[in-house]
DNA sequence: TAATGGGGGTTTTTT
DNA sequence: ACCCCCATTA
């Protein structure tokens, strides 16, 4: 009647069909997660859920989307409603908190335009509150910066420990400071309310005072029957006591995850969470999933050597469902960094040959960095690439401009956006834009729930500061800000985006190429309801792949992936490459100080190795330059990373740089240079 | 006071 | 290689 159930396995169809208390999915890495958690949903919609009372928590919002469109492809093959599966509540902790707080806003106590802050906002608000404070100035003596402030104080509101605690163990060198950052961090939220301004952490923590509050929780935990968490092993305290709150009354919990992948500690997640899911949940049930039908058995034994090896060992031991047949994982020693990339180049290019296409292959690397060097030999080879994690945005900076008069639009206490949009006027600096935004009556703690109009009305006063050369250009963006009566969202911005144009054409060298995108911003607009919206939509779910910026490669085209393990988490391919298998790289040396920042770099590791399906190389390059574009040979000699233990290396097959390779690779260094000279030179002749 | 150029310190992973 | 700070100049 279901034929979805006739394709599972037993362990799967039981946690599909589950019916009551909470349910705990152990499943460990290509054991069916998201088929399971697919068809469960599926399951519960053709069984009379209705999907607005599922809410589906992922890691990513492209998580939801994949999951809910195997669900959608699932309810197609029966007679159930496929278009239901839009309809569930999908999405991360993060944006799922914040539709929750814009429609409950005013029962907060928050103003309803209030501002999301993405992490370069809330390190630039700190930064705001350090300067004043006096820090960046004084004596010389070094204090934290803006970024590992934010930090701090982050993992203090995640983890619930004080702050003198959380300097010791991330930045001992600044214990005696542990007063002063404190009383960053207090200027920090007290800025933050003074500004309707919401960080991060902050919609976690309205969330879950929302959930825990006697009159708004029951609703918001009585909206759904159903909550499913995906990644559970990457949940930390404060996402527990959301969910513990949501489900109040109502005990039906389905979480999934898989201790062995936990890799987010830095966010303050704990896989204990997931190990004592009973606790926080009593009366669990646990379904353990240990089929892989993802890898063939000689990459999961090279999986399972290194979790063998674990601390504490990993639960799992993983079975190929496709039987033990396989190619062993390669170890490609390589000369030095240089010849890695030829190596890897050579059998990307060797696998398709063999009918791998590049969209089956990816190049997983520990650090965003670590793959600058191949994007240079790629891009020499004209072999396609798209690149996730580790973006910068410094490049979208105007986005941001015009996203911040959005903010000032919506939210005329937001200091942080009217700072930055200030400061793009002509002759306009910090000291003048603050006096601008004392002008506006922003300084003080108690600007809280001043009207919008009424710090606008202060606006006169405040140009009044500004150089006359700028003030009709800053006077026509104050009139684009005030909305008008009946004014929809996408007029109001295109308004916005008229008077912000100039403005920022005039502010970068390049000012003329970057109004293109500030259109894009604009048709954003038409799709929700008020200006701040596509802030927030923005800072929630930023570009996470080069191709999100600038389009794929070429879109009927075939391209490599390349990617961070983090941002491969759940992913797979038939043949994967890893690289900077050497000591300091995986596991990275930032990681090392203590005992459980290893073991987290080991399951880092296994993460990627388990991403897998048909061929998985790793490379060990021999030795790095000190100084990787000066002309002399300065180098050290690289460590094998400490997980290649000898149990570990038997599961590999060798493959050491043969002569001519070497040989290939000392000349590449010449040859390339000739042939992109000549690549420089053919331009001329067209 | 804003804009600009040189020097020194730091360098992970992401919602 | 990059960001941040500081000194210099306009």
């Amino acid at each position: 009647m279901f034929d979805v159930l006739e394709e599972l396995n037993e362990a799967q169809r039981e946690a599909v069909i589950h019916d009551g208390g909470p349910l705990r999915v152990l499943a460990g890495a290509g054991t069916g997660k998201t088929t399971t958690l697919s068809a469960r949903v599926a399951w519960l919609l053709a069984h009379g859920t209705a999907p607005e009372r599922i809410l589906l928590l992922t890691f990513t919002r492209r998580a939801a989307r994949q999951m809910l469109h195997r669900t959608a492809a699932l309810l197609a093959r029966t007679d159930a409603e496929a278009q239901s599966a839009a309809r569930v509540v999908g999405g991360t902790f993060h944006a799922v908190a914040h539709r929750t707080l814009r429609r409950h806003a005013p029962a907060l106590g928050l103003a309803e335009g209030f501002s999301v802050l993405d992490p370069a906002d809330a390190a630039d608000v700190i930064d705001m509150v350090r300067e004043e404070a006096g820090h960046a100035t004084t004596t010389g003596r070094r204090f934290p910066r803006k970024a590992l402030l934010a930090d701090l104080y982050s993992r203090a509101v995640n983890t619930g420990r004080p702050i003198s605690e959380v300097v010791a163990d991330v930045a001992p060198w600044a214990n005696d400071l542990a007063e002063p950052i404190g009383d960053i961090c207090r200027g920090y939220v007290a800025r933050k309310r003074a500004g309707s301004l919401v960080d991060f952490d902050d919609l976690l923590l309205l969330w879950r005072a929302a959930a825990a509050d006697e009159r708004l929780g029951p609703r918001l935990a009585g909206a759904y029957d159903h909550v499913l968490v995906d990644e559970y092993q990457d949940v930390n305290g404060l996402q527990v006591d959301v969910l513990r709150a949501l489900r109040r009354d109502d005990r039906r919990i389905t979480v999934v995850g898989d201790d062995a992948q936990a890799v987010y500690s830095f966010r303050a997640a704990e896989p204990r969470h997931i190990l004592d899911f009973h606790l926080a949940f009593p009366g669990a049930h646990t379904v353990v999933l240990t089929a892989n039908y993802r890898s063939t058995q000689p990459i999961l034994d090279t999986a399972n050597a290194l979790g063998s090896e674990a601390d504490e060992g990993f639960s799992a031991v993983l079975r190929a469902a496709k039987g033990a047949s396989g190619e062993r994982p390669k170890l490609v020693h390589c000369a030095d960094e240089d010849s890695q990339c030829v190596h890897a180049c050579e059998q990307i290019l060797a696998h398709r040959e063999e009918g791998i296409a590049l969209r089956d292959q990816a190049v997983l690397v520990r650090a965003a960095r670590h793959s600058n060097l191949l994007e240079l030999e790629l891009a020499a080879r004209r072999i396609p690439y798209v690149k996730y994690g580790g973006l910068r945005f410094t490049e979208a900076a105007h986005v941001k401009d015009l996203l911040a008069a959005f903010r000032v639009a919506d939210n005329a206490a937001d200091v942080l956006a009217w700072f930055r949009v200030l400061q793009l006027l002509d002759g306009v600096g910090p000291v003048i834009a603050r006096r601008a935004l004392a002008a506006l009556g922003l300084t003080g703690v108690d600007i809280a729930h001043a009207e919008n109009g009424e710090t606008m009305s202060r606006w006169p006063v405040a140009a009044a500061e500004l150089p006359a050369a700028c003030r009709p250009a800053a006077g026509a963006l104050a009139d684009a800000m005030a909305g008008r009566e009946g004014e929809g969202v996408a007029a109001h911005a295109e308004r916005l985006r008229a008077a912000m144009a100039p403005i920022v054409q005039r502010a970068y060298p390049d000012g003329a190429a970057r109004l293109v995108d500030l259109e894009a911003l604009v048709v954003a607009a038409a799709k929700v309801s008020r200006l701040s919206d596509v802030a927030a939509d923005f800072a929630l779910e930023p570009p996470r792949s080069t191709s999100d910026l600038a389009g794929p490669p070429s879109i009927d085209e075939d391209w490599l992936t390349i990617s961070t393990v983090h941002s491969a988490k759940g992913l797979e391919w038939d043949v994967v490459h890893i690289l900077h298998a050497t000591d300091g790289m995986i596991p990275s040396d930032m990681s090392l100080s203590t005992p459980s920042g290893l073991e987290e770099e080991r399951r880092v590791f296994y993460v990627g190795l388990t991403r897998a399906r048909r061929s998985l190389l790793v490379y060990l390059p021999l030795r790095y330059h000190h100084r990787p574009h000066g002309r002399d040979d300065a180098h050290g000699w690289a460590q094998p990373s400490r997980f290649l233990t000898e149990k570990v290396r038997a599961t590999f097959d060798d493959v050491h740089e043969s002569f001519d390779i070497l040989e290939a690779a000392g000349a590449g260094a010449a040859g390339d240079g000739l042939a992109r000279l000549s690549e420089t030179l053919e331009s001329l002749w067209s």
